[in-house]
DNA sequence: GCGACAG
DNA sequence: ATCTTGTCGC
């Protein structure tokens, strides 16, 4: 596929300043509505039928008109940096493509689309296939200057994205949890001082993709889901439910995962 | 100066 | 992210 906003490249030599100023645009120009033409029930984690539903019209759904969704993830051999994505339609792989580039910079909180990005978009530019949605690994709009890894990606490609991180980068929970989170369970996570976006404006949602039984001896962490682009921070979490199959990750970040291991041994360093 | 800190 | 064996729990 192509990039839309060629301007907003996360070139690496910039200064931080550059950066910085840079994800300010991103930022701007990214859409944290609903504005994407699939229909988000379509979206799931994998076949929930056997694909004959009768429509009143007479008309039947088939796998060919379910979005595509493609999950993007990241790894490291040496001192390159592995992009992988997979891309499916009903739950299954249609096309998968990748990308290795030596890494420029070090890890920088808040600047880790500078660190990974380039990769990304090699990665999409060969892609064939025209996704609906994206899932990367990273925040979205829960970044300090609400332009996360997954909104610098989704507004370069103008391509509706969801960032899927396992650790917060920054903002508070509206309303932090006694113990643990119940399966299905979500909090809202709000801008506080570090974030651009007005204080207490809802950037994401903590969302509890999986839990034990019995959270006291044994539990799972929330997973970090934000807007990355033409998607809300509610639609973000519905979305990422149903992507989910019983493990904490959504599927498509669980294939973009195993992909990536492929990859890296098939990649030397 | 001290604390925070995606992957 | 990555370096890494065993081990606890469902």
């Amino acid at each position: 596929m192509c990039v839309v906003h060629p301007e907003f490249a996360p070139d690496a030599s910039l200064s931080r300043e550059e950066m910085e100023a840079l994800q300010h645009e991103v930022a701007e120009t990214a859409i944290f509505e609903d504005e994407f033409d699939f229909d988000p029930e379509r979206v799931r984690s994998g076949p929930s039928d056997d694909g004959q539903t009768q429509l009143p019209s007479g008309k039947e759904k088939t796998a060919e008109d379910d979005p595509i969704v493609v999950g993007v993830d990241q790894a490291f051999v040496g001192e390159k940096a592995v992009s992988a994505i997979v891309a499916a339609r009903d739950g299954e792989v249609i096309e998968r493509t990748h990308a290795a580039v030596e890494t420029e910079i070090p890890y920088i909180p808040g600047l880790l689309s500078f660190r990974e990005g380039t990769a990304i978009l090699r990665a999409f530019k060969k892609l064939s296939v025209e996704p609906d949605l994206a899932i990367v690994d990273g925040s979205g709009r829960i970044h300090y200057r609400e332009a996360g890894i997954a909104t610098h990606i989704g507004v370069m490609l103008d391509l509706p994205a969801i960032g899927v991180a396992k650790n917060l980068l920054c903002g508070k929970l509206r309303d932090p949890p006694q113990g643990h989170m119940r399966e299905g369970e979500r909090i809202p996570v709000l801008a506080n001082d570090r974030v651009t976006a007005p204080n207490g404006t809802v950037i994401g949602y903590a969302l509890q993709s999986r839990q034990y039984d019995n959270p006291e001896k044994r539990h799972v962490n929330p997973l970090y889901v934000s807007p990355g682009h033409r998607v809300s921070a509610e639609m973000t979490a519905n979305l990422v439910w149903q992507l989910c199959a019983g493990y904490k990750l959504p599927e498509p970040t669980r294939r973009a995962d195993a992909y990536a291991d492929e990859v890296k041994q098939t990649v030397g360093s």
